[in-house]
DNA sequence: GGGCGGGTGGTACCGGGGTACTACGACCCG
DNA sequence: CGGGTCGTAGTACCCCGGTACCACCCGCCC
């Protein structure tokens, strides 16, 4: 048996989702929520298995909501519903923290279906959502683990060009440079300069830039 | 009608395959092939609306064969198919533009609805595999616009000086942005000045690090 | 041996970047 | 009204970064 907590402003789809869920064996909806600040405290009282999450509410929305009630650790999943299929929502939604993302179009079974896969621990996207899903996906992978096909000016420079760089892509001064590699500022201005002229950057700004293009300097997120 | 070219190295399964989809009035498998190579041969001769492709074959693998059939433009759709659920291989699939993933433990009617969702220009994935990719998601995409758990020094900058910091991440010099802004240099220079201090950065170059760990600059590979 | 590329140094110069400080209009709020 | 923030703008000053040019050493290879 999974307990479904409802979440949406209108009583009427409220209904609907109850009259659905209560209709099946396998669900039982615990209770309802209008609101965020609603959906928080009753998933927290509850504890139910899945909540059924509308993201367009006044007051506290889904997106919030949906951050608290995962952040709250209660075991829940959340599964975010929404009318439209935009895509900021879904992103936002998937940031927060839920397990699944459905458009309210969606056809009863396959609700159903969802409702179990997130109780089961697993995900789901709505088909027409998964294919844009993934084209972000695609774009946003790529530059992890290609290797292959690397830049040429980064190929023409030296190994110690390539650690002058990676020192610049770190922020570090010349004179800094050149106390870690134990240096004259001198011959770290003169490795510099040659590195910038490999790469085609006009200063060390641009060379940071280029550092984290491909892949040299890697973001530490503090 | 959606024609199918089913691609496995084990004849078994291929026929397994052929026997449900033929099975129903929906959809019709065109044509077989038992490797790489053989499957771009036949997807570029038969033109099926979905190729059902078998990640592990001697040979050309499944991963290849996606890439160059989606390469080829022919609006063919693939959907890849594997027995166990390795990571690695939903990655690649995905960047080689696969349509879908599916485990082979799916049930017959969830294959058939991923069939007709990839014909209808959808994709799908096995909802197991769903949540570990957003997991990845989210963990790739978090520092585009949180909006909470933030940089406090981030949300110390005023609109403008935001503005001014992506500017900087940019590569831009002073005058370029003061070009871009239509402003005086000596304002980008207070702005600049006062995003430097509030982010505790000693230098532009720190702030353009800033920028980029803290996805107000994005990586374009070029 | 001589040439060559890479790594290491130095000098000299200049311009952009960063700092310090000041100033003023717009706007909001108590 | 006064006070605060924000955006705008200016002047003055100094220093680091970048460039140009040169020089030496080392290892390698023709």
């Amino acid at each position: 048996m999974t307990t479904v907590l409802v979440v949406d402003d209108q009583p009427l789809q409220r209904y609907g989702f109850r009259m659905l869920l209560d209709s099946v064996p396998e669900t039982e909806v615990v209770g309802e929520a209008a609101h965020g600040a609603e959906a928080v405290r009753k998933a927290a009282e509850l504890r139910p298995d899945v909540v059924l999450m509308d993201v367009r509410m006044p007051g506290m929305d889904g997106i919030e909501a949906t951050r608290r009630i995962v952040a709250a650790g209660d075991r829940s999943r959340v599964l975010v519903l929404t009318t439209f299929d935009i895509d900021e929502y879904v992103y936002a939604a998937l940031r927060a923290g839920a397990s699944g993302f459905l458009l309210k179009d969606v056809r009863p079974e396959e609700l159903l279906a969802g409702i179990r896969a997130v109780a089961a621990g697993d995900a789901v996207i709505a088909p027409a959502l998964t294919r844009r899903l993934l084209q972000e996906f695609a774009r946003l992978v790529p530059p992890a683990g290609d290797g292959s096909a690397q830049d040429p000016r980064l190929a023409s420079l030296t190994e110690r060009e390539r650690e002058i760089l990676v020192a610049i892509g770190k922020g570090w001064s010349n004179s800094e440079i050149a106390g870690h590699f134990v240096l004259a500022e001198s011959t770290v201005k003169t490795h510099v300069g040659r590195v910038l002229s490999k790469i085609g950057a006009r200063d060390r700004i641009q060379a940071v830039i280029f550092a984290y293009d491909h892949g040299l300097a890697r973001p530490h997120a503090g």
